[in-house]
DNA sequence: CTTGAACGGAACGGTTCGTTCCGTTAGAGT
DNA sequence: ACTCTAACGGAACGAACCGTTCCGTTCAAG
């Protein structure tokens, strides 16, 4: 057996199962954000493995769940912390505002919970994210660009309806989120200058009344 | 037997009757605006009533949801056309939203769509109710109060978002929509005037971390 | 050629939910 | 006062779904 430290190309079964544990965990992020009570049968067959394979990695749905949920929320912190990074603070509250919704975070941290018991690491990587969060709105509240009478709770209700649009295959959702992402910087910004243009199509009527359909 | 058309004190039985069919919708309005996929069940007990009760009055669950989802439509119709009727053109779009969620037009509408076989009536409905909408809108947008690069089909989306704040009993929704609906009408309103003060108060961390314990 | 880790997917048991069925009740008619 | 019956409450039924387990198969390593 080579050492475990072993370099990029493992051959053959090996490398088949290192493949299949990054395939699960995409698949499961790209389930899950589209509908957080999808069946595990669902990631399986998305991951293009069967159901065993799953099993194998992961001891129950549970378990599954919560390692995405972590994986949500280390995703969250870093797009907090790259976003403190920026000096000017509009354009900082800007990029954290858009990573997060670029990042699905909220479909892989709030939308997941309540569905597994979370552990400490969870309560700690949440507050964390949150903590940067305050400070990146307080700080553009200070600078007058961001509307005063908006509070640091009032930032997950705007994650949770951005989360809420749900139109078409995941790369449209992606669009139609960044179109609307800046619809809310509009409505949070402190009135001044005026916002940029809305990017991305709009939804086609089409598209809307595509939900009129009776279930497949 | 009295005459169809009696008035409204009917006495004992018949009374009791009536009094439930009343319950009956209201209970499902509640609990399908709450979570679209309640079991049938739930809105019996919503409404103080046995399972008989309603499918003596609706032979399936798809039609209760039909009948709900035209009366949503037909409030739809309603908040458009006495908003179209306000001649100020923002105060007219102001009020057109406002009474969009105030009346829960999306909860009750698409939210119930793909859950039964829409009629033709419904069709109808929605595209009556589309056609104020966009008049209300392209007003607005005319006397230059609402931001040009946005489009009828922009507002669905709108909804949509809104429809999707779901925090706590359904009085502290209706709060929390009534305040960021306000956020919304600013991110739509053209740069002008300073918008209005939000209204409500923001979730407390409290309601927001409630999210996370295990489902009940 | 042998071996066993990894796998695919059928099968199982539990739960949920829409719908039906039946015994009960209380007002209406005489 | 006594039926009669429309309306009712809720248990029971059957189907569908889902998480998890089990078993026979495969294929690279030795």
């Amino acid at each position: 057996m080579p050492h475990e430290s072993a370099g990029p190309p493992l051959s053959g079964r090996r490398a088949q199962a290192a493949r299949n544990d990054t395939a699960i965990l995409t698949a499961a992020r790209e389930v899950f954000v589209a509908d957080p009570d999808a069946p595990v049968a669902a990631v399986a067959q998305a991951a293009g493995v069967g159901i065993s394979a799953l099993y194998r990695r992961y001891p129950s749905k549970e378990e599954l769940l919560a390692t995405l949920c972590l994986e949500g929320l280390r995703g969250f912190v870093e797009v907090a912390r790259s976003a403190l990074e920026v000096d000017d603070p509009w354009t900082s509250f800007e990029t954290f505002l858009r990573g997060v919704v670029a990042a699905d975070v909220h479909s892989l941290s709030v939308h997941l919970a309540g569905r597994f018991t979370p552990t400490p690491e969870h309560a700690a990587l949440a507050d964390e994210a949150g903590v940067h969060a305050e400070r990146i709105l307080r700080r553009a509240q200070d600078a007058g660009v961001v509307r005063a009478d908006v509070v640091d709770t009032d930032l997950p209700m705007v994650y949770e309806q951005l989360a809420a649009i749900r139109l078409g295959d995941p790369e449209r959702v992606a669009a139609l989120r960044r179109r609307y992402v800046e619809l809310h910087l509009a409505g949070l910004r402190a009135a001044s200058e005026p916002p940029g243009p809305l990017p991305e199509r709009a939804p086609t009527h089409a598209e809307l009344g595509a939900r009129w359909v009776p279930r497949t």
